[in-house]
DNA sequence: AGTCTAATTTTAAGTCGCAAACTAAGGTCC
DNA sequence: GGACCTTAGTTTGCGACTTAAAATTAGACT
């Protein structure tokens, strides 16, 4: 309730995460680099990295001239240190992988999945990580936590209450569900899988370096994560980057959300494949969305029809962005999402001159609009970001570390 | 270009800043209650209020009972401790106004303003301001500052570049131009007039108290003020938030931004009339937007088609302000501007419904939907309120501090 | 006057980051 | 091969902070 400004030496906290967060991003450094990057004094670096070394946080990675005297010692986070589980649940199946602190994969599970109850789902997910754990003959003390991507809105709190209208979920408190049917106490971490496929591109993919950047994600369904000033964007609910629900043609056509004129009904997969049908005037051949959207983008080259939807998709797309562009300022859209990857590599001049077009002119000189690199898979390694986040965040073990700090 | 995160004593900076802060906006306060707020043991409040009364930043008000033991010292802001000037750029002239460090207005002058370059434009502003401060009797040393609200965006950096294209403006370094024309130094703070606006809703109006908050502003031009987690939004470039150039109908109505279909082309003053023109078949009566507008609305219960026209209005800015809702996801959204107060005054529940309508349940759930409480108006407040930001943000004089911190 | 209660101030630690002095580890040069 | 130079990383001494605990107000009550 108030603002709960404390300070005594969480000032050594901070600085703690500093340096082990630069060392996490820019790679190996050695302590001279620490110290210009983060501007702290090189004794309170030799000082603070001493005891993240004494904990096993940071190891010495080899040396490196330094032209003239003495080689510089280069420092990087211990891969070794633990390890994290990252779970994608999807609509059709859950994904569980296990990564070592520098995530990298070390394990990886798929498990189909038929609709149903929440907490079906949770004793999978329970039994699905000791089993990615084992399999790769980790001990499981040395696991972190758990980061879970869920396809629906997650309202921070004491506990994440997971939303997802797609699968039927409605309030579901996935973390207790979880934690209830896994003896392990792990720390579990739930969030959207959009935000936390957007994180990955932040970590590792197009969106590295900047610090406002909007991941534009379109699959079946459509939506955003927000990144301002390096974080990603929640709102006041967590439920912020709702694009795809976004009005773009007032009146327009229906969506399944109940509304009309949403922006998915237009450029989200079903919506495209609708508007195709329409315009062809004949049912399509059978397949899943995602095959029938890439033999529509294989007819454009043939059919008229096949073109101007794929034409039209990008005006819509285009000035989707444009909205994104106008309200949020970003310097950088990535656009993501196995749908969003298929047109994009075909269409993405049409779709930037689309958003050209429809953006105002100074806003829309600051960005560059990119292809997302992870592909459409990276939900799982963004959730498994999230312990790595808390870990990078309190500098400190996740596991059990209850200092006074928590009573906030 | 670093991540520049020193840590020395500004921890007590950082300190003085919250007590601060916290005695502008939540009025009187005892030490005791300030402790409390602010998680700082009592020793630290007492021994930094102490040096904020010897600063003459702070001085006390009269004590109250506690139940039985020492009576509380309860401690404000001192309202003499300097003053601060407001300037609002408009369109066809320009406001100047004097407050004291709470805000209290103390003197205001308004000048007509033909359109003129951008050096007329400061040093009109110089010589105003000069006058308003003269006219009040108030020595000119004991100005803190003088925020400048323009209606364009504003990119903030070393200097503020201004562009605004309905009055001609681009590129405009309007600090230097008023500095350059009047022989004080004040310090000048320039921003868009929309986000001085937005910031006066949350600091005295609708927004009090919230902490993610859209301030949908609506005149001749439509504009959004966003506030998350407390601060103003800039975006990488500081023109986040333009609200009115969003694409709400595909293909639809040119707007002069050149665009079409955007939100401004429907709910912005011009965009309304224009369509009751059509509407109607014949020209409106003579007189200026504003005037028109109240008729229009004023017809309403009369005539069909003035209804109509307005019920659209509200169709159009509810299925707007769902996107704000849905990308944003705020707790409160105040609706102000001239056009936007006098459409909330009569047709609100159209708006909320047509929000509803277009909105997904779960962020739409969140919020309220609000008026403005400052009128349309409080663009020169909202201005004042940069130079009393800055002396909050650093609890220190802000005229000439050099301190290290300077250089980041 | 004496006693109580609760708000402030003082006092006595215990932390922290930094500047300066110092040590380590190579390379150069004669 | 040893004196000397250069740059990296450590140690030391200091000033600045916050806090817990003890001491000191200030009224109210008896």
């Amino acid at each position: 309730m108030a603002p709960k400004r404390t300070t005594v030496r969480d000032l050594r906290r901070q600085n703690r995460s500093t340096l082990l967060s630069t060392l996490f991003f820019d790679g190996p450094l050695s302590r001279y680099e620490l110290s210009r990057l983060s501007g702290l004094s090189a004794a309170t670096v030799s000082n603070v990295t001493g005891e993240l070394v004494d904990d096993g946080l940071v190891v010495e990675a080899g040396s490196v001239d330094s032209d003239g005297g003495r080689p510089r010692v280069l420092l990087r986070v211990n891969p070794a240190f633990g390890h994290v589980v990252g779970v994608d649940v999807g609509e059709t199946g859950i994904k569980v992988e296990l990564f070592d602190l520098t995530l990298t994969q070390l394990a990886a599970f798929d498990h189909a999945l038929s609709p149903s109850s929440p907490a079906a789902v949770a004793s999978l997910i329970a039994s699905a990580v000791r089993d990615v754990v084992a399999s790769a003959g980790v001990s499981a003390s040395t696991v972190l936590g758990v980061g879970i991507g869920v396809p629906g809105t997650v309202e921070q709190g004491a506990t994440a209450v997971v939303h997802a209208p797609t699968i039927g979920w409605a309030g579901v408190r996935l973390e207790e569900l979880v934690a209830a049917a896994s003896e392990s106490a792990w720390p579990l971490y739930v969030e959207n899988g959009a935000k936390t496929q957007g994180q990955a591109e932040m970590w590792f993919g197009a969106g590295r370096g900047a610090r406002h950047v909007v991941i534009a994600l379109i699959g079946s369904g459509v939506g955003a994560a927000v990144v301002t000033d390096g974080g990603v964007y929640r709102g006041a609910t967590s439920s912020a980057g709702e694009w795809g629900h976004t009005t773009i043609v007032y009146g327009g056509r229906p969506c399944r959300c109940g509304a009309l004129g949403c922006l998915e009904a237009y450029v989200g997969a079903e919506g495209i494949l609708d508007r195709y049908r329409k315009a062809r005037g004949r049912e399509l051949p059978g397949g899943d969305e995602q095959s029938t959207v890439a033999a529509l983008i294989d007819a454009a080259p043939r059919s008229k029809t096949a073109a101007r939807v794929l034409e039209e998709t990008a005006g819509y797309l285009g000035a989707g962005i444009a909205n994104l562009v106008n309200l949020f300022n970003p310097e950088r859209i990535v656009l993501g999402g196995w749908a969003g990857l298929a047109l994009g590599a075909h269409q993405l001049d049409r779709i930037v001159a689309a958003t050209r077009a429809h953006a105002l002119r100074h806003p829309y000189e600051q960005i560059s609009i990119e292809l997302g690199r992870l592909g459409p898979d990276a939900v799982a390694v963004g959730a498994a970001t999230l312990p790595v986040a808390a870990l990078l965040d309190r500098a400190a073990d996740p596991r059990k570390p209850a200092t006074r700090a928590d009573i906030a």
